[in-house]
DNA sequence: GCTGTTGTTATAAACTCGTATAACAAGTCT
DNA sequence: AGACTTGTTATACGAGTTTATAACAACAGC
């Protein structure tokens, strides 16, 4: 206990770890990938603030500094994950070709990539859920989030509307329908990956807009 | 700290709580109730040894003593809120009409009804889902209990296309797929009670039927 | 009524967690 | 080069958690 710190023999002075100083904003991000590595490690267990700091390799006193409680990482770590896959979903949208009916099948396609079918990716989610449920904080996150995949989703279903003149009732429910109809089989999918193929998952969703093209959502 | 037990000042002996003795059946069930309204109160962080005792008002050996490790209590109690919620469901189905159609609505409309739009229901879902994720023994439970649902669903959806004269290609996967929908907008009402009411769920899901009818699945 | 079983209480030991605080040093500004 | 700012380390403390173990007492069987 009271040894001399054993990796600086030839001094007797504490030894202080050296350190970069990184910005505030690098900081936090490193912070708060380490954090989705923790909570995909550990799940809800990944969630504390010494097993955070050490897989970032830094004290658990930076936690602290840079976002006072814990909580505030692990939003700012639902922020980093669901921003991540909103962009990487919408650039395959952005590289399909310019038809509405190439965009929405590369969205969907995206959907059932193995980027989101990942049962890591829900692992996560699952924890960030229980969050939400009683942070309000995470609850706003996830409001916003959600309300700017619905926004993209009905972009996507009105612009085929519009091409192939047909008509949808209340745009932003279906939009809403539809983002749980892929919502529910993602979930379904990662809970028991053998209950059906990523193509299936695709094909299904394809029946779902078949029915809006025949007029199930006037 | 030394003071004698107030309760029994006429003794001096250690005064031992009193206790009923229950069959091990009953005190699991106890226990397992006292776990969802732990985990309702707390999510994951009410999954507890302390804080389930506390609330079935019994000593923390008791929970070791039933069920070896706190998962093994949380898959029971599990196994009752599941059972409990698909039991009322399936109740609203038997007292309808014996008409497909009564039958379908009935169970839409038990899906949507206070008992299952209930962010403590989700809580508790929650807190299963991430024990199904790192535990093959939840899984297991998990998955038989998915399989009987899409099955229930595969019945009336299959019952429905033979009254009204429609065909379903695969009739498995389409259940799966109006599963999805219904637990996806589950999840998004839960998590955001505002994005929508109940009775705009029943009518999307009944908009996903009219799209059946008129053939997007065949 | 006495005895044995075991459901149940009570308690302790070893950990982990979150937060507060003080010391220190990296980088910046002058 | 010297001083200042503040990002960062190091440490301590109290609360809460799991698990193990011993003591006790409720109830059943004889």
């Amino acid at each position: 206990m009271w040894a001399d710190d054993l990796t600086t023999p030839k001094t007797k002075t504490k030894a202080r770890a050296r350190f970069r100083r990184e910005t505030p904003e690098e900081r936090r991000r490193q912070l708060g990938e380490a954090a989705l590595r923790c909570i995909v490690k550990n799940g809800n267990a990944g969630v504390s603030v010494r097993q955070i700091a050490a897989e970032a390799g830094v004290t658990q006193g930076l936690i602290t500094h840079h976002f006072g409680e814990i909580n505030e990482l692990v939003a700012y770590a639902f922020d980093i994950m669901s921003t991540g896959l909103m962009q990487s979903i919408l650039k395959s949208v952005h590289e399909a070709e310019p038809t509405p009916k190439a965009r929405l099948d590369a969205f969907i396609a995206a959907s059932f990539s193995p980027i989101m079918l990942d049962r890591d990716v829900l692992g996560v989610w699952v924890v960030f859920w229980g969050l939400i449920l009683h942070s309000p904080r995470m609850s706003m996150s996830q409001q916003q989030e959600y309300t700017d995949y619905v926004a993209t989703v009905e972009g996507l279903l009105g612009d085929l509307a519009a091409a192939e003149r047909f008509t949808i009732g209340d745009l932003k429910l279906t939009a809403m329908a539809f983002t749980a109809l892929m919502d529910g089989l993602w979930l379904a999918w990662c809970l028991n990956p053998d209950a059906f193929r990523p193509e299936d998952g695709v094909r299904l969703c394809n029946n779902w807009i078949e029915g809006l093209r025949r007029g199930a959502y006037a």
